[in-house]
DNA sequence: CTAGAATACGAATAAAAAGTCGCATCCGCT
DNA sequence: AGCGGATGCGACTTTTTATTCGTATTCTAG
């Protein structure tokens, strides 16, 4: 039973030259559209080569397969929504409810603005998610919504801060790969956030 | 833009001797092994024939292509799932809240016991989600849901109702999907599964 | 018992896709 | 200018997969 999936996602060589650097740019561009066009299922490293304007050969020479590319995407969206999240989160001038409040609304619409982006990823997830780096950013995801719990519940055991880190963690993901997935409008998805983020509220309330 | 995919999922042909009925069966069950040990990435047609112990060509005596097999599978549990949902949910002599509770306990249960399979079969998803068949699904849940609330929040507004079935069925499902693909221990989901319910009975009944 | 229908078979076909490699071209530096 | 490394190329190889179809076998009705 050897279980080997040695998923490689490390990048094969750095750009040096300013050429090489936007042609590296224009394929993590190219790649976006071409997930977007034709889901995971259609995501070819042919198809993207011919999206970016290059040949196979020169994707080849910055991507070691075809996972590192997708796992790129999804790392650029990680960062960007993990930045924003921990600003909100973290803007101690405004009560821990209202951020999280605050947290839930632009998570969803971030999620809800760019649904086929972000379903069409979440599609290809079993190709990357083996990665080491992946679970890396699992784990900052963990340590976020811990720090904000340890704010909004100062006086709870351990314990309970760990089980409520955990539950709000869990239903804003699924709920939010919901939302992606299902093309709802931006009020529906508003007013989700807004259903959403009150039960959470009055949870952290009764606690 | 042609975006012409025809998703035929209906049977080739119905079987009509013993022997063809138990090949169908055993079919079913070898897929289900295959797609549990290799994931939906290694789900081939050659593959279940081999583990279901007959030739590729017999299996396509009775499935039209490989998406229909895994829509058997995912439909098979759908109708197992959803009876239990309308039993639970619909138990006249439980007091609605106490019935969402266990009907969130149950379905937690059976997506812990049954994880590998269930997230395999949700990573299949794509291939066989756009079959008409599959929308008919969604939308029975969708009724259930919306007959529980009416029976749960009789003094509301039609608009409340729909607002209310909706977000409940959105994280009841969604967090479902969670579980099943996070591989967590029994009490860790039982846990989950009170947090979750405490969740969405203090939201029903603050309306 | 036997004809014809149903079933089972699996080699063969055709399509698609990942990744390589030898060669041509370009860039920056001296 | 011209050298060496960096870059870009794309035809080609290899592997994998879905699905078919002609043939052999098994069942069942009369």
């Amino acid at each position: 039973m050897a279980r080997v999936r040695k998923t490689v996602i490390s990048p094969r060589k750095q750009p040096r030259q300013a050429r090489s650097t936007r042609l590296v740019g224009d394929i993590l561009e190219a790649a976006a559209r071409v997930l977007v066009r034709g889901g995971a299922h259609r995501f070819t490293t042919a198809r993207v080569a011919e999206a970016a304007g290059i040949s196979v050969g020169s994707l080849y020479q910055y991507f070691p397969n075809k996972e590192s590319i997708l796992f790129r995407l999804q790392a650029q969206e990680w960062e960007q929504t993990m930045g924003e999240l921990r600003r909100v989160l973290g803007a101690r001038s405004v009560a821990p409810l209202e951020r999280l409040r605050a947290a839930v609304k632009m998570y969803f619409r971030s999620e809800c603005d760019e649904a086929a982006f972000r379903s069409a990823l979440e599609e290809a997830a079993p190709l990357y998610r083996e990665a080491p780096e992946s679970r890396e950013h699992a784990q900052e995801g963990r340590e976020l919504m811990e720090s904000f719990v340890r704010e909004a519940l100062p006086r709870a055991s351990a314990r309970q801060r760990a089980f409520a880190a955990d539950l709000i963690g869990v239903v804003i993901s699924s709920t939010g790969k919901a939302i992606s997935s299902q093309n709802r409008s931006r009020s529906e998805v508003d007013d989700l956030a807004m259903g959403i983020s009150e039960m959470l509220c009055s949870y952290l309330e009764t606690h």
